[in-house]
DNA sequence: TTAGATGCAAATGGTTTGCATGCGT
DNA sequence: ACGCATGCAAACCATTTGCATCTAA
């Protein structure tokens, strides 16, 4: 829900209102994050971008995306979707997720926190932030550091109860 | 280190010494374990099974265990590891997990615990059990459980201190 | 103008599948 | 002998790459 772009010092997160990617003035932001990450703020990469932060906290695979950007009429090529995501990755707007051995999430938060995984359906979610914890983490091998820790919480549907199971 | 075949009541585990993965007795627990899951014991089957259960807990992927086998004059076809691995974690045999988006490891130790990563050679550790705990878990969405919850700790080789980094 | 971005289509790499043959029971 | 298991090669699917064209600066 909240927004995090812990490095924007506009008030204003991005979302303005939904509709023409291309207007409005949240499109500024969008082009001098961009330029902050030495990259062009080109007509497909601000799109994209614009479907990716304009609207709250979101997992994203690139076919996804590509849907998304297709059936919002914006012309861009599902290779152009994957070079986007991965270089908003490496500029740090977008966390990259491998949960199942197949598709490759994308975050668009950023912040430390973990995830649901409903096994069933292959979705997504984030765990709301605050309360999990990882304790008692063993020294890693001698050599090398923790960059971090991922804690998935595979979800299956709860057993038959009430309602006669799927 | 340790086996851990908890239904497995002869006290001697599989290891019984490297060599000719047809021989001895410890085979013969395999055909019995391989009959309990209703698994034909084929000869590859039990060749693969002496790889993977004959010395401690591993980590492979379907091209490891292939080239292990071939490497060890097992006729096998990748194929036959890639469906005999998926029998296997049916059976329960196995453990799958699904750590980067490309290769699907299989663990050998089916018991409940966790990995390190190293995110430079995408090796895969069972992290020792005991310690590791995740704390306020947060209720899983209604309507679903709790399957699993998996902790994967990346590890990158440690900032460049003593040695020089590579 | 020019380096960098895009689009297409072909290449890649891990995994799965179909079907004829082989082997365990 | 019967039927599942195996092997091979082709199919698959997500992702990557090469290269000609386009576009932001």
């Amino acid at each position: 829900m909240s927004q995090r772009f812990s490095e924007t010092p506009t008030p204003a997160p991005l979302a303005h209102r939904a509709g023409d990617p291309m207007s409005g003035c949240p499109v500024h932001q969008l082009r001098g994050k961009l330029r902050k990450a030495s990259l062009r703020p080109t007509r497909q990469r601000v799109a994209l971008g614009w479907l990716l932060f304009g609207k709250g906290d979101r997992h994203v695979t690139a076919e996804t995306l590509y849907e998304e950007a297709v059936g919002m009429k914006v012309p861009v090529s599902l290779a152009t979707v994957y070079n986007t995501l991965h270089q908003f990755t490496e500029a740090g707007l977008l966390r990259e997720i491998a949960v199942d051995g197949a598709r490759t999430y994308f975050d668009t938060n950023v912040t430390h926190h973990h995830h649901f995984l409903i096994e069933e359906t292959n979705a997504l979610t984030d765990i709301p932030d605050g309360a999990l914890t990882v304790a008692g983490l063993p020294d890693a091998p001698e050599g090398t550091e923790i960059a971090r820790v991922d804690v998935i919480v595979r979800l299956r549907k709860a057993p038959t109860r009430g309602r006669p199971g799927q």
